[in-house]
Formats: C-alpha cells, structure tokens, sequence
DNA sequence: GTGGGACTCT
DNA sequence: CATGAGAGTCCCACT
C-alpha cells in the first residue's frame, strides 16, 4: 500500500525565489507580474512532479513572532520586502484559490512552524512532501518527509533526504538545528557563535553531536580562540539554537480533508492567468484540450556517402559542444529541405562524415545550391576547420531576427521557434546540457534530435522571416548588408592577429614590479595592509579612517570611482597612488595575463566578432576582446607593441574615420553650419569653439577646445547640463550656457535633436541610415528617467547606428577591392571606426590609397567622409 | 554562479 | 527626479 503523498509548500520563500529569479515585469496595467508567473510555473512543476493527494501552502503571518520574546532581533536588519514583491501576494493567493490548493497562516508564527507541526502531525499516515527555498526545513527531513529546496532560477530543486543530508553535511537532519546554533544565519540575524563558520561547526557536531554536547567537553577543545569564544558565548549560542528550532507543535488548527487536492478551476483559473498577460500559462491552459498538435521530427543518418540525393536548398546547423565555434568540437551536422521524392526530411552527419564525405564538401561549396542557416559565420568557420568554403548562403536566422528587431538580439533558436509558434519544440541548449558545472553532452539520439529540430526551425522560418524584413523595407539591409559581412567576419576571425608574446611577458614583469611598490607604498600610507581592489574595503580605509569627504555613494557603500577620487586627489597623496594602482592592475589583469591566455598555438589571437548583440548595429568583440586595447595613456599603449604582422616583410596598416559620428549628425540634422565646416575641412572642435565662445579662430586656445570637444560628444550622447559639468568641472549654468550656445548656433542640430525623437514616438523605432530599427517603447514611459534615456536613445542610435552601417559597407567594398586589385593584404581587426589590415610591406602604398579612398567613398553623404591612416611595424606604431 | 564596481575602448 | 551613447573583462563579495 502507498501512503497518500502530503505536500507543504512555504509560501512566502518560494514567492521570494520566484521573485528573484525573474526580470521585474509588469502587465499592461503596470501591475508586477514576476514572482505570480514565477510561482505559478513552479507549482505546475511540483504538482506534475509529485502528484499529490492533499496540499497545503503555508503562509508567514505576523511581523513579530514569538521567536523575538527570545531575542528580539531576529530577523533584524533584513531587507523589507519590495512592495514589487507586496504588491503580488494578493494574487498568488488567488491563483492558489483557483488551484483548489488550502492555504493557512498563524499569528506569531512563520510558515516553517506550520509547516513542521503539519510534517509532524502525518509524518506516519503520509508521504510528507516539503518544499522551500529556505535551507533551515532541512531540519525537518526524515524517512518519511522529504524536503525539496529551490536551487537557482524557478525548477531546479534539490531533493533532501536523510542521506542526502549526511553525505552533504556529515550530519543527521536534526544536528542542523546545532549547526544554526553555532554558526548562525546571517539572513535571520541569528548570532551563532564569533569565529564558528559552517567548517567548525560541522567539526564540532560529527565530535560532540550536538551543542549540549559540545559544551560537555568544552574542555576538550584544545583550540585557544574557538575555545574562548565558545566560553564567551554560550548563552548566546544555546538561544541560537532554541531560534533556529522549527516548531512543530504549534496550535494550529487544520481538519484533514481541508488539505485535499482536487485540482483547479479552470475557467477562475483562465482568469486570473489572463490578469498576468501570461500567452505560455493562457496555451498551457488550452493545451488541456488536444488544440495544440506537437510535431515530432524524423532524421537520417547515413552510413555510407553513395546515394545521398544533395538538394537544391537546404538549410544547415552545426551543433557545438560549446560556445566558442572557433575552439569547440563539433557533435554534428543537420541539414533540413523540402519533402520531395529521394530527398526530405532531416539529414545528419557526424563528425567523421563531415571530414572525409568528398560530396557533402562539394554540395557545400557549391554556389548555386541556396544555404539557409542561423548564425552562418559561426558554421563557416568550423567548416573552415575541415578545409571546407561555405557558399551559397542566402539567410541568416539569428542575423534576420536581429535586423527585424536588435531586442532580439543573441536569442536561440528556441526562443526564435517559439515565437514563430511553430508545430514542435525546439529545445534551449540550457534544457538539453545543462548550465555551469553540471553542464554535459547527452547521448548521441538526444543531441541529434535536439540539432535536427534547429535545422527544421531554421528551414521554417525562411519564408515568415524573409517577409517580414520585406514588409519593414529591411531585407536589402540584411541581404547585401550583414550577410555579406559575416562572411567577411569569419575570415577576420578565422584570420586571427599574430601577438608577440616577449612583448607581453616583458610588460607583465615590468607592471609586477611597479603594482609590488605601490602596494606597499599604499599600506604605509593607510597604515595598514588591505585589499585595494576591493572598492568596500578602500571605501572605508578612505572615508573611514583617513577621513576624506565621500562626494558619492553607490548602492553598496561609498562610491571609490576615478572622477570621484580625483577630485580628492589634492587632499592625499595617497589617491594619485591608488588611482595608478588600479590602473596598472588592470592592465596587468586584462590585458597583459588575459592576453596570453588567448593565444592559440598559431602565436595568433582569434577574437569573434557579434554581429548581432547590439541595439545600435556596432559589433562587439570577445574571447579576447580586441576593440578596448588601450592607447590613451603610454603605459597602456605598450600594450599594442604586442600586435605585430604575421609575417616576416609584413606591415600592419590601419585606417580610421575622422569624426564620423559628428559628419553623420551634419548629414541627417542637415544643420548649414556644421556642414559648411565639414565642407571647408575646418577643425571641428576649434570651430565650435569659435561658436560657442564668440571668439576667432586665433583666440581659440585648448582649454577652449577641449570644452568644445566635450560639448560635442556630449550633443551626439543626449548630454545634460549636469553631465557637461561634471565632464568638465564647471558650474552647471556653466555648462547649460554652452548647451544653450551651441543648440543657438546649429540650429539644424536643435531640430533635429526635437524631430528624432518625435518621429521616434510616432513610428516606435528610431532608424539609421540604411533602415537599420531600434525599438523603443520607452518613450511612452511614466518614469521620467526612462523615457529620458529613451530620448537620448532616440537621438543617438541614428548617428552611432548609421556610422556602424557605413564602415559595414566599407567593409564589404574594402573585401571586394582587395580582391580585385589581387592583393594579399588581409583585413584583421574592426574597431567600430577603424580598420586594421596586415600586409607585405610592398602593398602598404596600395594600401594606402585604396583603403581611404574605399571607405570615403562607400556612402555619399552631404558632407565628405575623411580617412586618416597609417603602417607600421606593430599596432603601437598605427 | 551572479551582480556590482572598477577599468578599458570608440 | 537623476543626470552622456554603445560595448567586455576582471576582481570582489555574496548566494
């Protein structure tokens, strides 16, 4: 016979895990939906995991308990709770009522009391379940009553049996009430014992067993300082212990057949699913009826090359195991295409075949037969690997859905196919391997099927997608744009950029050295040895012991950042050094050890480029990142004496857009004054000084510049008064002079700055040059912060998003020409408006025509693009 | 493992 | 009322 299963659920923890798990949203309404949808995902978890006769959530009731006669700052200091999180209780507790599900509270007491007298009371007649995000129930685990505890995100539990307890802690579940008493609980403010951490109170319970006994033989412990505190604190301890003790027999008063589950009323509950605005719990509800019809994918192998009929189009997905395409093995290949006679359906091939099938590599190479892909730069670059050229690619999904809208930006197929609702499931790559540690390949027939369904989604997806970017006027911006470009992408990366390693090592020893003096330079000077790089620990030898003025505060203390310090720079000497330190030990850190680390065993570093991350259109670099290399300061810029030619009689050459953000502000504001200055080849900065300041050319000295040159970045980014006099330690009215002044001059500048975000209201996007589209529902915000960023978004992303085209096009033009002119310069490294090439040192005087002369020309705007560049030895000398 | 704060770039 | 756009990586502190 099997006992009748008995589920307890704490209310308030698991409401807590499911609001923390989750982004803050909101329904239409405004009201916060996150920890509802959160727990509402979590109970149809639990009820389908465990099918349980009868349920019952408990619920915290009361500020005070009668824990706090024994000490009345339990709980203290803790965090209130986020009227967020206040606000949704009520709804939880509906959506509980529509479950059919009991619910109970007590006064004075919190859920772990009810829940333990429950645990207690039908811990013979039942299959007690128990589940929190709190770790204290463990306490309450026995033979009969499991205790699941909620490990990250809202599914992941870990089940606590009595010898799961031992074989984490060593201990009985009851000995985890004497470990609370030892070592406390920061969360509860329970005290414990000073200096006892989950280490020595596990020590002393596998000796002793309990905290009784441990003060029986207090004489045996030997160690001097636990010894003392253990002494000191006894009281303090054995209340700790009464604090952590769950009750379980609390007055409560809960008839049997209250707690029976029954199971849900669903159109109560389509109601209150229909109030969180959540489509996955409203299609689940639906789904109870056969509506939903769940494809299942079918795929071939082949066990032989002969008599595989290639089709004309196909699409094509290579499943990693991991994400770097550039380092990682391949598990295997999926191809989907139409359902026609000798060829459907999905085909796969595994590694072994991808290498040696001599016609898989033809059909690959093949330009006229059509590749649909997501993310092809990342599968030309492994079959770059097999000697394989992938051509013939006329999609992209990952690019596409990006182009359609940059907030879809690094999604997975899964998400994609989810919301093109197409008929199976495509699963997240999380689902299927894992995360972090636990992260591993499953067996071949799972991850096969999991790569052939992202094979059919791709496939699908074709026909929706391409119409999609038709319909928004987007699929040229795609098509000549972006997928050409990965291409070129993969080569860059495939490329990589040879480093000198000596240089690296040579630096490294040299910053070791300087970071050893400062160090110690700075502890005199604090007068005691503490972790510079921790900004908590600095933030209080600073504004603590030293006493300097805290201008700043973070969310976690006193803020230590560089404007801030510098602006105590003046009140101790010991600032400069720390501001040096920081500096240093960062370049130490990132560029000169995280750069060695990232050398293949080519002498090369291969960077990726994402193509599609952004919500301007830029790309960005990881796995190193080489578009923040240092060059402001000297010491940093040795950093680039490390990027050399990957050959012998090689140059490296680069090539950078002089201004391009403020020539496309000039283009699309149409402002007379600004092109008229562009036009003339006039120093930009200079001549906004003239403007700003009233004064001629020849009165402009640099202090005067370098203010211009701040109002202007500060014009492109949507600066404030505030902002601008911060930048540059002036007066605020100061800087809303300048502000005024300029907008005054350039009255085209103005306008536009009212008309971008005008339009961007109207139309829900901003937009770039070549039809690139930021969303930006912000706008509309209530909160004046977020709409603010909203409108200096609105403002921005035309111009930083129109540059990013520009120098994509470039890009693909620069390809083209190189190939024309039959050169073997190669194009290395992107750096939002720069170009890096390498080549023979004979070719740096074509270069050096070429490349200008391509990228100025590749857009025609209302005012010139100008090119500056230069070759050299190393990227130091560029 | 994650978030904050620091530094780096255009 | 908070306060300049877009990124990535490292370290610390906390879960």
């Amino acid at each position: 016979m099997t006992k009748p299963k008995l589920l307890l659920l704490d209310g308030n923890s698991l409401a807590y895990r499911a609001f923390f798990a989750l982004p803050l949203l909101t329904n239409s309404q405004g009201v916060h939906t996150n920890a509802a949808y959160g727990f509402t995902m979590m109970l149809q978890n639990i009820l389908e995991e465990h099918h349980p006769e009868q349920i019952l959530v408990a619920w915290d009731k009361g500020k005070v308990t009668f824990r706090h006669e024994t000490f009345k700052e339990y709980k203290g200091g803790r965090q209130k709770t986020p009227n967020e999180l206040r606000e949704q209780f009520p709804i939880i507790r509906d959506i509980l009522t529509a479950h059919g599900i009991a619910q109970y509270e007590l006064e004075a007491y919190e859920a772990d009391d009810i829940i333990g007298t429950l645990a207690n009371l039908y811990n013979d007649s039942h299959d007690v379940i128990i589940i929190s995000g709190d770790k204290d129930l463990t306490q309450l685990v026995t033979d009969k009553t499991t205790v699941f505890i909620t490990r990250k995100g809202i599914t992941d539990m870990e089940k606590y049996t009595p010898e799961h307890v031992m074989e984490k802690y060593g201990i009985t579940p009851p000995q985890i009430i004497d470990m609370k008493g030892l070592m406390g609980d920061s969360s509860d403010n329970i005290p414990g014992v000073p200096g006892v951490g989950e280490k020595t109170a596990l020590k002393l319970l596998k000796q002793y067993e309990t905290v009784e006994g441990v003060y029986e033989h207090l004489d045996d412990i030997t160690a001097k300082k636990l010894n003392e505190n253990l002494t000191t604190y006894r009281d303090q301890a054995f209340m700790s212990k009464q604090l952590a003790t769950i009750e379980v027999n609390a007055p409560i008063d809960v008839p049997a057949d209250m707690m029976n589950y029954a199971g849900p009323d669903l159109e109560k509950l389509r109601e209150q699913y229909e109030m969180l605005e959540s489509k996955r719990l409203l299609d689940q509800l639906k789904g109870d009826a056969p509506s939903e019809m769940q494809v299942e994918i079918s795929y071939v192998t082949f066990d032989r090359e002969e008599g595989i009929v290639w089709p004309e189009k196909a699409s094509l997905h290579i499943e990693l195991d991991g994400d770097n395409y550039l380092t990682d093995p391949v598990l295997v290949m999926t191809m989907a295409m139409a359902g026609k006679e000798g060829s459907e359906g999905v085909y796969t091939f595994d590694e072994r075949q991808i290498a040696e099938y001599e016609s898989l590599k033809v059909w690959l190479e093949d330009e006229t037969i059509i590749k649909y892909a997501s993310d092809t730069k990342a599968i030309q670059s492994v079959l770059h690997r097999y000697g394989i050229a992938l051509r013939g690619v006329q999609y992209d999904l990952l690019l596409a859905s990006y182009i359609a809208d940059a907030s879809n930006a690094q999604k997975e197929i899964a998400q994609l196919a989810e919301e093109l609702t197409l008929p199976y499931e495509v699963r997240r790559d999380e689902d299927v391997y894992g995360k972090g540690a636990k992260r591993q390949v499953p067996e071949f027939d799972v991850y096969t099927y999991h790569a052939a369904t992202k094979a059919k989604a791709v496939w699908d997806s074709v026909p929706i997608v391409e119409e999609q970017l038709k319909e928004s006027e987007q699929y040229e911006l795609f098509h000549d744009l972006e997928l050409p470009l990965a291409s070129i992408l993969s080569e860059m990366e495939t490329e990589g950029i040879a480093v000198d390693e000596t240089v690296l090592q040579t630096l490294g020893k040299d910053l070791s050295e300087r970071l050893a003096m400062l160090e110690s330079d700075i502890y005199t000077l604090a007068g005691e040895t503490f972790n510079i790089n921790s900004p908590k620990q600095l933030g209080v030898i600073l504004f603590e012991k030293i006493g300097l003025t805290p201008i700043k505060k973070t969310k976690t203390g006193y803020s230590t950042a560089a404007d801030v310090l510098e602006k105590l720079e003046h009140e101790h000497e010991i600032i400069a050094l720390i501001l040096l330190y920081r500096q240093l030990g960062k370049l130490n850190s990132t560029y000169v050890e995280g750069l060695q680390k990232e050398i293949h065993t080519d002498g090369k570093i291969h960077t990726r480029f994402q193509q599609a991350l952004t919500t301007t259109g830029r790309l960005s670099s990881i796995n190193p990142n080489l578009q923040n290399i240092p060059i402001r300061l000297e010491e940093g810029r040795k950093i680039r004496e490390a990027f050399v030619p990957s050959h012998e009689g090689w140059k490296l050459f680069a090539a950078d857009y002089s201004q391009i953000e403020l020539r496309v502000l000039a283009h699309i504001s149409e402002d007379e004054k600004l092109i008229d200055a562009f036009q003339r080849g006039a120093d930009i900065h200079t001549e906004t000084a003239m403007n700003v300041f009233h004064v001629s050319r020849e009165e402009v000295d640099s202090n005067m510049r370098r203010a211009a040159k701040a109002v202007n970045f500060g014009i492109i980014y949507g600066i404030s008064d505030y902002g601008l006099s911060q930048n540059l330690n002036i007066s605020r009215p100061e800087a809303k002079k300048f502000i005024d002044t300029y907008l005054h001059t350039f009255e085209g500048v103005k306008r536009y700055m009212d008309k971008s975000i005008e339009i961007a209201r109207k139309r829900g996007y901003a937009e770039t040059l070549m039809n690139r589209r930021r969303y930006l529902p912000d706008l509309n915000s209530s909160s004046f912060n977020v709409r603010s960023f909203a409108e200096r978004t609105a403002m921005n992303t035309p111009i930083q998003g129109s540059a990013a085209d520009i120098i994509k096009r470039a890009m693909i033009d620069m390809n083209a020409r190189l190939k024309e002119e039959g050169l073997q310069a190669k194009m290395l490294l992107q750096v939002h408006d720069e170009l890096i090439f390498e080549a023979p040192a004979e070719e740096i005087a074509i270069l050096e025509k070429i490349v200008p002369e391509v990228m100025e020309q590749t857009i025609q705007l209302r005012v010139p693009l100008k090119v500056d560049s230069a070759s050299g030895a190393s990227w130091y000398e560029v």
